[in-house]
DNA sequence: TCTTGACATTCCAGCGACTGGAAGGTATAG
DNA sequence: CTATACCTTCCAGTCGCTGGAATGTCAAGA
């Protein structure tokens, strides 16, 4: 199949699929007599799992390093579940970030918001709330 | 002041400071004679409020427009509120994003953790599982 | 006076994960 | 014959810095 359909049948577009090929994520693919990539079910496979993953947030140089594993014929399962229980740390941490800021833009919303919006830059405009949010 | 100050004063690392000035955030400094660059209690001001709303998560560009107002003398209160209530949209919007990635994730793992971490590729593995997971 | 070190300056390159666009080739349908 | 819808390559841009090299300046100590 063409670039086109492999982008299709995995959801990823078909730029994204050379740069993945240029980065070595992907093998150099068949051409077509005319120069087009040409691909089989087994690139299908490969880019699903990179597609999935990345829907888990799992980065590129993560995600070669569990198909690297798979090429040397390497069952990558005990690394990909380490990767998984890693990544919900992270964004348990990155919620918890999140909320933390929610709650600061709020309160100084509230605040701000009972201040005269035409002050420039006085000590009763937001702007001076926010430059006084300190870490 | 010089730059080291600034950067202190401010928290904004140096190396920083000057990539503002090269994306005309910040003005660019009177110099001294040995061609350092020169700050004031204005630059103080402005920086503390550029950090304050990185701090935020407030884009650059979005500083810049704020910044561009207060630079016309328009007060730019209205704007940073309205500024303020989108980033509490997105922020909400990204943390439920979140608790679904932590959601998928955790249950991909329980999952994946029941299967042998031994199979490179075949359908018990949770590599598989990651392949199928879907948007 | 010399040297050391801690600053300062400029400029260039890289991160991550694409995405856009230009310039050109190819295949197919009307 | 042309329109269109693909394909190709290559270069540049996004965002917000950060690191490093090469070079200059300044103050303090031996």
């Amino acid at each position: 199949m063409e670039i086109r359909e492999l982008a299709k049948r995995t959801s990823v577009p078909a730029k994204t699929i050379r740069y993945y090929e240029e980065i070595e994520l992907l093998p150099t693919p068949k051409r077509k007599p005319n120069g087009y990539r040409e691909y089989t079910e087994v690139d299908v496979d490969r880019l699903k799992l990179v597609a999935g993953a990345r829907r888990l947030d799992i980065s590129l140089p993560e995600v070669k390093e569990i198909l690297d594993l798979r090429d040397h014929n390497v069952a990558p399962c005990g690394v990909m579940l380490e990767l998984l229980e890693q990544k919900t740390d992270e964004i348990s941490r990155r919620i918890v970030e999140l909320q933390q800021m929610q709650e600061d833009l709020q309160q100084l919303y509230s605040l701000g918001a009972t201040f005269p919006t035409d002050d420039v830059d006085g000590k009763n405009c937001i702007c001076h709330l926010v430059s006084q949010h300190a870490i």
